[in-house]
DNA sequence: CGCTGGATTGAGTCCGGTCAAGCCTTGTGG
DNA sequence: CCACAAGGCTTGACCGGACTCAATCCAGCG
Protein backbone atom coordinates (compact mmCIF):
# COMPACT_ATOMS: atom_id res chain seq x y z
CA UNK A 1 0.00 0.00 0.00
CA UNK A 2 1.80 2.70 -1.20
CA UNK A 3 1.38 6.18 -1.93
CA UNK A 4 2.48 7.70 -5.02
CA UNK A 5 3.75 5.68 -8.52
CA UNK A 6 1.30 3.72 -10.83
CA UNK A 7 3.35 0.69 -11.92
CA UNK A 8 1.48 -2.35 -11.27
CA UNK A 9 -1.72 -0.61 -11.05
CA UNK A 10 -2.93 -2.41 -13.90
CA UNK A 11 -1.43 -5.40 -11.95
CA UNK A 12 -3.18 -4.82 -9.13
CA UNK A 13 -6.83 -4.35 -10.71
CA UNK A 14 -6.54 -7.71 -12.17
CA UNK A 15 -5.32 -9.55 -9.11
CA UNK A 16 -8.49 -8.11 -6.78
CA UNK A 17 -10.93 -8.99 -9.97
CA UNK A 18 -9.02 -12.78 -10.22
CA UNK A 19 -9.74 -12.55 -6.56
CA UNK A 20 -13.39 -11.84 -6.95
CA UNK A 21 -14.14 -14.16 -9.40
CA UNK A 22 -12.13 -16.74 -7.78
CA UNK A 23 -14.35 -16.36 -4.11
CA UNK A 24 -17.33 -14.10 -4.89
CA UNK A 25 -20.93 -15.37 -5.20
CA UNK A 26 -22.74 -13.85 -8.08
CA UNK A 27 -26.13 -12.39 -7.70
CA UNK A 28 -28.57 -10.52 -9.95
CA UNK A 29 -30.51 -7.48 -9.07
CA UNK A 30 -33.93 -6.12 -10.59
CA UNK A 31 -34.42 -2.64 -11.39
CA UNK A 32 -34.87 -0.63 -8.03
CA UNK A 33 -33.88 -3.95 -6.12
CA UNK A 34 -31.55 -2.98 -2.95
CA UNK A 35 -28.44 -4.60 -2.44
CA UNK A 36 -27.50 -2.71 0.86
CA UNK A 37 -29.09 -0.68 2.87
CA UNK A 38 -28.19 2.36 5.20
CA UNK A 39 -26.45 1.29 8.52
CA UNK A 40 -26.55 -2.25 7.39
CA UNK A 41 -22.95 -3.64 8.44
CA UNK A 42 -20.12 -3.38 5.41
CA UNK A 43 -18.50 -6.42 5.17
CA UNK A 44 -18.09 -7.14 1.69
CA UNK A 45 -16.76 -5.70 -1.71
CA UNK A 46 -18.77 -5.89 -4.94
CA UNK A 47 -17.86 -5.52 -8.17
CA UNK A 48 -20.01 -4.39 -10.80
CA UNK A 49 -20.74 -7.43 -13.74
CA UNK A 50 -23.51 -5.87 -15.83
CA UNK A 51 -25.86 -3.43 -15.40
CA UNK A 52 -24.85 -0.40 -13.16
CA UNK A 53 -25.69 0.92 -9.50
CA UNK A 54 -26.68 3.87 -7.67
CA UNK A 55 -25.51 4.75 -4.01
CA UNK A 56 -27.89 7.13 -1.91
CA UNK A 57 -27.96 8.67 1.64
CA UNK A 58 -31.59 10.71 2.89
CA UNK A 59 -31.75 13.50 4.69
CA UNK A 60 -34.58 13.24 7.81
CA UNK A 61 -37.62 14.88 5.83
CA UNK A 62 -36.51 12.86 2.45
CA UNK A 63 -34.71 14.80 0.29
CA UNK A 64 -31.93 12.86 -1.44
CA UNK A 65 -28.52 12.73 -2.46
CA UNK A 66 -27.24 10.07 -4.76
CA UNK A 67 -23.57 9.42 -3.72
CA UNK A 68 -21.89 8.40 -7.44
CA UNK A 69 -22.91 6.06 -9.94
CA UNK A 70 -20.95 2.38 -10.42
CA UNK A 71 -20.68 0.56 -13.96
CA UNK A 72 -19.09 -2.79 -15.44
CA UNK A 73 -15.98 -3.41 -14.16
CA UNK A 74 -15.98 -0.95 -10.77
CA UNK A 75 -15.69 -1.57 -7.37
CA UNK A 76 -18.41 -0.53 -5.12
CA UNK A 77 -17.03 -0.64 -1.77
CA UNK A 78 -17.67 0.70 1.70
CA UNK A 79 -14.80 1.53 3.70
CA UNK A 80 -16.51 1.34 7.21
CA UNK A 81 -18.14 -0.89 9.31
CA UNK A 82 -21.44 -0.08 8.25
CA UNK A 83 -23.02 1.14 5.44
CA UNK A 84 -23.56 5.20 5.39
CA UNK A 85 -25.24 4.87 1.72
CA UNK A 86 -27.72 2.42 0.71
CA UNK A 87 -27.60 0.80 -2.90
CA UNK A 88 -29.62 0.18 -5.04
CA UNK A 89 -29.54 -1.18 -9.35
CA UNK A 90 -30.49 1.39 -11.92
CA UNK A 91 -31.55 -1.51 -14.05
CA UNK A 92 -31.24 -5.27 -14.06
CA UNK A 93 -27.86 -5.86 -12.97
CA UNK A 94 -25.40 -8.47 -11.61
CA UNK A 95 -22.72 -8.15 -8.97
CA UNK A 96 -20.25 -10.54 -7.46
CA UNK A 97 -19.43 -10.37 -4.12
CA UNK A 98 -16.73 -11.02 -1.84
CA UNK A 99 -17.19 -11.17 2.26
CA UNK A 100 -14.26 -9.16 3.80
CA UNK A 101 -13.82 -12.31 5.87
CA UNK A 102 -12.79 -14.26 2.67
CA UNK A 103 -10.30 -11.03 1.72
CA UNK A 104 -8.32 -11.12 4.85
CA UNK A 105 -8.18 -14.57 4.75
CA UNK A 106 -5.83 -13.67 2.11
CA UNK A 107 -3.94 -11.18 4.08
CA UNK A 108 -0.55 -11.08 3.05
CA UNK A 109 -1.28 -10.27 -0.91
CA UNK A 110 -0.22 -6.76 -0.93
CA UNK A 111 -1.11 -6.73 -4.38
CA UNK A 112 -5.00 -7.17 -3.36
CA UNK A 113 -4.66 -4.59 -0.82
CA UNK A 114 -3.09 -1.96 -3.24
CA UNK A 115 -6.42 -3.10 -5.36
CA UNK A 116 -8.51 -1.86 -2.48
CA UNK A 117 -6.43 1.17 -1.98
CA UNK A 118 -6.09 2.49 -5.29
CA UNK A 119 -10.13 1.83 -5.32
CA UNK A 120 -10.09 3.87 -2.04
CA UNK A 121 -8.50 6.76 -3.63
CA UNK A 122 -10.29 6.98 -6.98
CA UNK A 123 -13.60 7.00 -4.76
CA UNK A 124 -12.29 9.97 -2.76
CA UNK A 125 -10.58 11.84 -5.90
CA UNK A 126 -14.39 11.39 -7.75
CA UNK A 127 -16.07 12.48 -4.49
CA UNK A 128 -13.92 15.51 -4.10
CA UNK A 129 -14.97 15.83 -7.89
CA UNK A 130 -18.44 15.74 -6.69
CA UNK A 131 -17.57 18.64 -3.96
CA UNK A 132 -16.59 21.12 -6.68
CA UNK A 133 -19.14 20.40 -8.83
CA UNK A 134 -21.83 20.90 -6.14
CA UNK A 135 -19.97 23.97 -4.45
CA UNK A 136 -19.51 26.07 -7.35
CA UNK A 137 -21.21 24.89 -10.34
CA UNK A 138 -24.26 26.30 -12.04
CA UNK A 139 -27.12 24.02 -12.97
CA UNK A 140 -25.88 24.53 -16.71
CA UNK A 141 -22.04 23.28 -16.09
CA UNK A 142 -23.15 20.50 -13.33
CA UNK A 143 -25.21 18.83 -16.11
CA UNK A 144 -22.55 19.23 -18.77
CA UNK A 145 -20.20 17.84 -15.97
CA UNK A 146 -22.09 14.71 -15.89
CA UNK A 147 -22.75 14.16 -19.36
CA UNK A 148 -18.80 14.49 -19.89
CA UNK A 149 -18.55 11.89 -16.93
CA UNK A 150 -20.61 9.79 -18.59
CA UNK A 151 -19.55 9.44 -22.32
CA UNK A 152 -15.90 9.15 -21.27
CA UNK A 153 -17.13 6.11 -19.00
CA UNK A 154 -19.25 4.61 -21.70
CA UNK A 155 -16.12 4.84 -24.69
CA UNK A 156 -19.28 4.17 -26.99
CA UNK A 157 -20.22 6.85 -29.47
CA UNK A 158 -23.77 6.77 -28.32
CA UNK A 159 -23.76 7.00 -24.66
CA UNK A 160 -26.33 5.38 -22.50
CA UNK A 161 -27.42 7.42 -19.57
CA UNK A 162 -29.76 4.43 -17.45
CA UNK A 163 -30.57 6.67 -14.51
CA UNK A 164 -33.40 8.36 -14.27
CA UNK A 165 -33.81 12.48 -14.58
CA UNK A 166 -34.62 12.07 -10.68
CA UNK A 167 -31.53 10.05 -9.68
CA UNK A 168 -29.69 12.69 -12.19
CA UNK A 169 -31.09 15.14 -10.18
CA UNK A 170 -30.75 13.99 -6.28
CA UNK A 171 -26.85 13.09 -7.55
CA UNK A 172 -26.27 17.03 -8.97
CA UNK A 173 -28.25 18.63 -6.43
CA UNK A 174 -30.96 20.05 -8.46
CA UNK A 175 -34.62 18.96 -9.41
CA UNK A 176 -35.94 17.29 -12.27
CA UNK A 177 -37.77 20.40 -14.20
CA UNK A 178 -34.45 21.60 -13.82
CA UNK A 179 -32.21 18.61 -15.21
CA UNK A 180 -34.87 18.45 -18.06
CA UNK A 181 -34.68 22.13 -18.93
CA UNK A 182 -30.86 22.32 -19.03
CA UNK A 183 -31.22 19.08 -21.27
CA UNK A 184 -33.46 20.68 -23.69
CA UNK A 185 -31.07 23.58 -23.63
CA UNK A 186 -27.77 21.57 -24.52
CA UNK A 187 -29.54 19.83 -26.99
CA UNK A 188 -31.11 22.92 -28.49
CA UNK A 189 -27.48 24.34 -28.77
CA UNK A 190 -26.59 20.68 -30.62
CA UNK A 191 -23.79 20.17 -28.19
CA UNK A 192 -25.91 16.70 -27.69
CA UNK A 193 -28.83 14.97 -29.26
CA UNK A 194 -30.66 12.55 -27.63
CA UNK A 195 -32.43 9.69 -28.81
CA UNK A 196 -34.87 8.36 -26.47
CA UNK A 197 -34.82 9.29 -22.67
CA UNK A 198 -31.80 7.37 -21.62
CA UNK A 199 -29.20 7.73 -24.69
CA UNK A 200 -27.25 10.69 -26.56
CA UNK A 201 -24.60 11.15 -28.49
CA UNK A 202 -21.97 14.59 -28.14
CA UNK A 203 -22.04 16.52 -30.89
CA UNK A 204 -19.53 18.65 -30.00
CA UNK A 205 -17.19 17.96 -27.64
CA UNK A 206 -15.18 21.35 -26.83
CA UNK A 207 -18.44 23.04 -26.56
CA UNK A 208 -19.61 20.79 -23.95
CA UNK A 209 -16.40 20.71 -21.90
CA UNK A 210 -16.84 24.24 -22.14
CA UNK A 211 -19.78 24.57 -20.66
CA UNK A 212 -18.52 22.06 -17.71
CA UNK A 213 -16.55 24.98 -16.59
CA UNK B 1 -4.48 12.05 16.67
CA UNK B 2 -8.51 11.84 16.78
CA UNK B 3 -9.25 8.64 14.96
CA UNK B 4 -12.07 6.42 16.09
CA UNK B 5 -12.06 4.05 18.67
CA UNK B 6 -11.67 0.58 16.65
CA UNK B 7 -9.06 -1.73 18.21
CA UNK B 8 -5.38 -1.38 17.33
CA UNK B 9 -6.52 1.90 15.81
CA UNK B 10 -4.90 4.32 18.48
CA UNK B 11 -1.65 2.34 17.62
CA UNK B 12 -1.96 2.82 14.19
CA UNK B 13 -2.53 6.55 15.13
CA UNK B 14 0.37 6.57 17.38
CA UNK B 15 2.61 4.70 14.61
CA UNK B 16 2.57 7.44 12.36
CA UNK B 17 2.63 10.14 15.32
CA UNK B 18 6.09 8.87 16.05
CA UNK B 19 7.65 7.88 12.68
CA UNK B 20 6.53 11.22 11.60
CA UNK B 21 8.86 12.68 14.85
CA UNK B 22 11.22 10.42 13.53
CA UNK B 23 11.89 11.15 10.33
CA UNK B 24 9.40 14.21 9.56
CA UNK B 25 10.73 17.81 8.89
CA UNK B 26 8.84 20.67 11.15
CA UNK B 27 8.44 23.52 8.76
CA UNK B 28 6.66 26.49 10.19
CA UNK B 29 4.06 28.58 8.11
CA UNK B 30 2.83 32.22 8.06
CA UNK B 31 -0.75 33.10 7.03
CA UNK B 32 -2.14 32.46 4.21
CA UNK B 33 1.46 30.87 2.88
CA UNK B 34 1.12 28.61 0.51
CA UNK B 35 1.70 24.72 1.65
CA UNK B 36 1.70 23.05 -1.42
CA UNK B 37 0.34 24.26 -5.12
CA UNK B 38 -2.04 22.73 -7.21
CA UNK B 39 -0.81 20.33 -9.77
CA UNK B 40 2.79 20.09 -7.72
CA UNK B 41 3.71 16.64 -7.13
CA UNK B 42 2.71 15.33 -4.19
CA UNK B 43 5.76 13.49 -2.54
CA UNK B 44 4.79 14.14 1.10
CA UNK B 45 2.37 13.14 4.08
CA UNK B 46 2.26 16.13 6.58
CA UNK B 47 1.06 16.20 10.67
CA UNK B 48 -0.58 19.68 11.85
CA UNK B 49 1.31 20.50 14.87
CA UNK B 50 -0.16 23.49 15.57
CA UNK B 51 -2.54 26.56 14.04
CA UNK B 52 -4.77 25.37 11.07
CA UNK B 53 -4.96 24.72 7.18
CA UNK B 54 -7.13 24.88 4.57
CA UNK B 55 -7.09 22.99 1.03
CA UNK B 56 -8.64 25.12 -2.23
CA UNK B 57 -9.13 24.16 -5.84
CA UNK B 58 -9.84 26.94 -8.32
CA UNK B 59 -12.08 26.34 -11.67
CA UNK B 60 -10.72 28.75 -14.37
CA UNK B 61 -12.71 31.63 -13.79
CA UNK B 62 -11.83 32.41 -10.33
CA UNK B 63 -14.60 30.90 -8.52
CA UNK B 64 -12.91 28.21 -5.74
CA UNK B 65 -13.73 25.74 -3.65
CA UNK B 66 -12.41 24.71 -0.39
CA UNK B 67 -11.92 21.08 0.77
CA UNK B 68 -11.46 20.80 3.79
CA UNK B 69 -9.78 22.30 7.02
CA UNK B 70 -6.93 20.59 9.23
CA UNK B 71 -6.23 20.99 12.50
CA UNK B 72 -3.59 19.85 14.99
CA UNK B 73 -3.56 16.31 15.16
CA UNK B 74 -5.05 15.85 11.28
CA UNK B 75 -2.91 14.33 9.09
CA UNK B 76 -3.10 16.12 5.52
CA UNK B 77 -2.09 13.59 2.73
CA UNK B 78 -2.99 13.62 -1.40
CA UNK B 79 -3.55 9.94 -2.55
CA UNK B 80 -2.52 10.55 -5.39
CA UNK B 81 1.24 11.50 -7.41
CA UNK B 82 0.02 15.10 -7.99
CA UNK B 83 -1.81 17.60 -5.69
CA UNK B 84 -5.37 17.90 -6.59
CA UNK B 85 -5.61 21.40 -4.24
CA UNK B 86 -3.69 23.92 -3.04
CA UNK B 87 -3.16 24.33 0.45
CA UNK B 88 -2.34 27.56 2.72
CA UNK B 89 -1.95 28.07 6.00
CA UNK B 90 -5.30 29.70 7.88
CA UNK B 91 -2.75 31.51 10.29
CA UNK B 92 0.34 30.44 12.10
CA UNK B 93 1.01 27.19 11.67
CA UNK B 94 3.62 24.30 11.92
CA UNK B 95 3.46 21.25 10.45
CA UNK B 96 5.60 18.13 10.50
CA UNK B 97 6.85 16.81 7.12
CA UNK B 98 7.67 13.42 5.88
CA UNK B 99 8.74 12.62 2.10
CA UNK B 100 6.72 9.55 0.95
CA UNK B 101 10.30 7.81 -0.04
CA UNK B 102 10.65 7.95 3.82
CA UNK B 103 7.49 6.03 4.63
CA UNK B 104 8.17 3.34 1.55
CA UNK B 105 11.73 2.76 3.63
CA UNK B 106 9.91 1.46 6.60
CA UNK B 107 7.48 -0.71 4.45
CA UNK B 108 6.18 -3.51 5.90
CA UNK B 109 5.38 -1.78 8.98
CA UNK B 110 1.53 -2.69 8.81
CA UNK B 111 0.74 -0.52 11.36
CA UNK B 112 1.88 2.63 9.39
CA UNK B 113 -0.01 1.43 6.25
CA UNK B 114 -3.43 0.78 8.99
CA UNK B 115 -2.75 4.55 10.16
CA UNK B 116 -2.85 5.91 6.07
CA UNK B 117 -5.19 3.77 5.29
CA UNK B 118 -7.70 4.96 7.94
CA UNK B 119 -6.75 8.60 7.36
CA UNK B 120 -7.71 8.10 3.72
CA UNK B 121 -11.31 6.72 5.07
CA UNK B 122 -11.91 9.09 7.53
CA UNK B 123 -11.21 11.94 4.60
CA UNK B 124 -13.91 9.87 1.98
CA UNK B 125 -16.52 10.03 4.81
CA UNK B 126 -15.70 13.54 5.62
CA UNK B 127 -15.78 14.51 1.50
CA UNK B 128 -19.39 12.15 1.79
CA UNK B 129 -20.92 14.42 4.35
CA UNK B 130 -19.91 17.37 2.31
CA UNK B 131 -21.57 16.12 -0.62
CA UNK B 132 -24.81 15.66 1.13
CA UNK B 133 -24.36 19.45 2.72
CA UNK B 134 -23.68 20.98 -0.79
CA UNK B 135 -26.28 18.76 -2.59
CA UNK B 136 -29.22 18.98 -0.40
CA UNK B 137 -29.40 21.40 2.45
CA UNK B 138 -30.13 24.82 2.99
CA UNK B 139 -27.45 27.74 3.42
CA UNK B 140 -28.73 27.50 6.98
CA UNK B 141 -28.24 24.02 7.39
CA UNK B 142 -25.25 24.40 5.58
CA UNK B 143 -23.99 27.18 7.99
CA UNK B 144 -25.18 25.01 11.26
CA UNK B 145 -23.54 21.92 9.89
CA UNK B 146 -20.59 24.01 9.59
CA UNK B 147 -20.44 25.10 13.43
CA UNK B 148 -21.14 22.40 14.73
CA UNK B 149 -18.53 20.26 13.44
CA UNK B 150 -15.99 22.86 14.34
CA UNK B 151 -17.51 22.32 17.61
CA UNK B 152 -17.10 18.95 18.10
CA UNK B 153 -13.27 18.82 17.04
CA UNK B 154 -13.04 22.47 19.26
CA UNK B 155 -13.40 19.95 22.24
CA UNK B 156 -13.41 23.35 24.21
CA UNK B 157 -16.75 25.24 25.00
CA UNK B 158 -15.75 28.38 23.81
CA UNK B 159 -14.76 27.39 19.63
CA UNK B 160 -12.41 29.04 17.78
CA UNK B 161 -13.24 29.38 14.01
CA UNK B 162 -9.62 30.45 12.54
CA UNK B 163 -11.07 30.92 9.12
CA UNK B 164 -12.18 33.73 7.25
CA UNK B 165 -15.99 34.40 6.39
CA UNK B 166 -14.51 33.94 2.51
CA UNK B 167 -13.20 30.56 3.53
CA UNK B 168 -16.64 29.67 4.90
CA UNK B 169 -18.67 30.54 1.93
CA UNK B 170 -16.33 28.97 -0.20
CA UNK B 171 -16.37 25.63 1.92
CA UNK B 172 -19.89 25.90 1.89
CA UNK B 173 -20.80 26.92 -1.75
CA UNK B 174 -21.92 30.22 -0.30
CA UNK B 175 -21.22 33.94 -0.35
CA UNK B 176 -19.76 35.56 2.27
CA UNK B 177 -23.19 37.88 2.54
CA UNK B 178 -25.25 34.87 3.05
CA UNK B 179 -22.73 33.41 5.55
CA UNK B 180 -22.82 36.63 7.56
CA UNK B 181 -26.49 36.94 7.50
CA UNK B 182 -26.83 33.45 9.04
CA UNK B 183 -24.41 33.67 11.12
CA UNK B 184 -26.62 36.28 12.92
CA UNK B 185 -29.74 34.94 12.67
CA UNK B 186 -28.62 32.14 14.61
CA UNK B 187 -27.12 34.46 17.03
CA UNK B 188 -30.09 36.32 17.37
CA UNK B 189 -31.99 33.17 18.12
CA UNK B 190 -29.84 32.24 21.05
CA UNK B 191 -28.23 29.41 18.95
CA UNK B 192 -24.89 30.76 19.47
CA UNK B 193 -23.25 32.99 20.61
CA UNK B 194 -20.00 35.62 19.08
CA UNK B 195 -17.47 37.37 20.64
CA UNK B 196 -15.22 38.85 17.72
CA UNK B 197 -15.31 37.34 13.94
CA UNK B 198 -13.35 34.11 15.67
CA UNK B 199 -14.89 32.80 18.42
CA UNK B 200 -18.13 31.80 19.59
CA UNK B 201 -20.14 29.49 22.06
CA UNK B 202 -22.93 26.94 21.60
CA UNK B 203 -25.56 28.19 23.24
CA UNK B 204 -28.27 25.60 22.68
CA UNK B 205 -27.22 21.97 20.66
CA UNK B 206 -30.36 20.58 20.34
CA UNK B 207 -31.47 23.60 18.47
CA UNK B 208 -28.55 23.86 16.58
CA UNK B 209 -28.30 19.95 15.51
CA UNK B 210 -32.40 20.66 14.34
CA UNK B 211 -31.00 23.42 12.15
CA UNK B 212 -28.13 21.04 10.61
CA UNK B 213 -31.28 18.58 9.34
C1' DC C 1 -54.77 0.98 -29.17
C1' DG C 2 -55.29 3.15 -24.36
C1' DC C 3 -52.86 3.39 -19.87
C1' DT C 4 -49.31 4.77 -16.98
C1' DG C 5 -45.48 6.87 -15.12
C1' DG C 6 -41.59 9.42 -16.36
C1' DA C 7 -40.29 13.63 -18.85
C1' DT C 8 -41.13 18.20 -20.59
C1' DT C 9 -42.86 22.79 -20.51
C1' DG C 10 -44.82 27.01 -18.51
C1' DA C 11 -45.94 30.54 -14.94
C1' DG C 12 -44.94 32.39 -10.78
C1' DT C 13 -42.25 32.50 -6.38
C1' DC C 14 -38.40 32.61 -3.36
C1' DC C 15 -33.86 31.72 -1.66
C1' DG C 16 -29.53 33.08 -2.17
C1' DG C 17 -26.57 36.12 -5.17
C1' DT C 18 -25.16 40.82 -6.51
C1' DC C 19 -24.13 45.44 -5.72
C1' DA C 20 -23.39 49.06 -2.61
C1' DA C 21 -23.02 51.38 1.82
C1' DG C 22 -21.54 51.46 6.26
C1' DC C 23 -19.66 49.29 10.52
C1' DC C 24 -16.33 47.15 13.53
C1' DT C 25 -11.70 45.09 14.77
C1' DT C 26 -7.50 44.80 14.42
C1' DG C 27 -3.22 46.59 13.70
C1' DT C 28 0.01 50.38 13.01
C1' DG C 29 2.18 54.68 13.83
C1' DG C 30 2.36 58.98 16.09
C1' DC D 1 -2.18 55.12 24.72
C1' DC D 2 -4.89 57.02 21.36
C1' DA D 3 -5.86 58.19 16.32
C1' DC D 4 -6.41 56.64 12.26
C1' DA D 5 -6.25 53.60 8.46
C1' DA D 6 -7.50 49.26 6.22
C1' DG D 7 -9.47 45.23 5.58
C1' DG D 8 -12.92 42.10 6.98
C1' DC D 9 -17.63 41.81 8.27
C1' DT D 10 -22.44 43.18 8.34
C1' DT D 11 -26.57 45.13 6.59
C1' DG D 12 -29.83 46.69 3.11
C1' DA D 13 -32.10 46.87 -1.48
C1' DC D 14 -32.66 44.61 -5.48
C1' DC D 15 -32.12 40.89 -8.89
C1' DG D 16 -32.11 36.47 -10.99
C1' DG D 17 -31.42 31.44 -11.27
C1' DA D 18 -33.31 27.54 -9.65
C1' DC D 19 -37.46 25.76 -7.23
C1' DT D 20 -42.49 24.95 -6.94
C1' DC D 21 -46.74 23.92 -8.66
C1' DA D 22 -49.39 22.47 -12.36
C1' DA D 23 -50.59 21.12 -16.96
C1' DT D 24 -49.32 18.46 -20.78
C1' DC D 25 -46.61 15.32 -23.52
C1' DC D 26 -44.89 10.99 -24.85
C1' DA D 27 -42.42 6.39 -24.71
C1' DG D 28 -42.96 1.94 -23.33
C1' DC D 29 -46.02 -1.68 -22.39
C1' DG D 30 -50.04 -4.44 -21.68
Amino acid sequence: MTLACDTGLRAAADAIAELMHRHGAQTRYGKDEEIFAQEDPADSVRLVISGAVRTTRLLGDGRRQVGAFYFPGELLLETGSVHRFSAEALCDATLLTVRASAIQATAGDRQLDRAIWEATRRELERTQDHVLTLGRKTACERVASFLIGLAQRGGADRVSMPMSRQDVADYLGLTIETVSRMLTQLQSASVVEFDGYRNFTVKRWDALENLAA
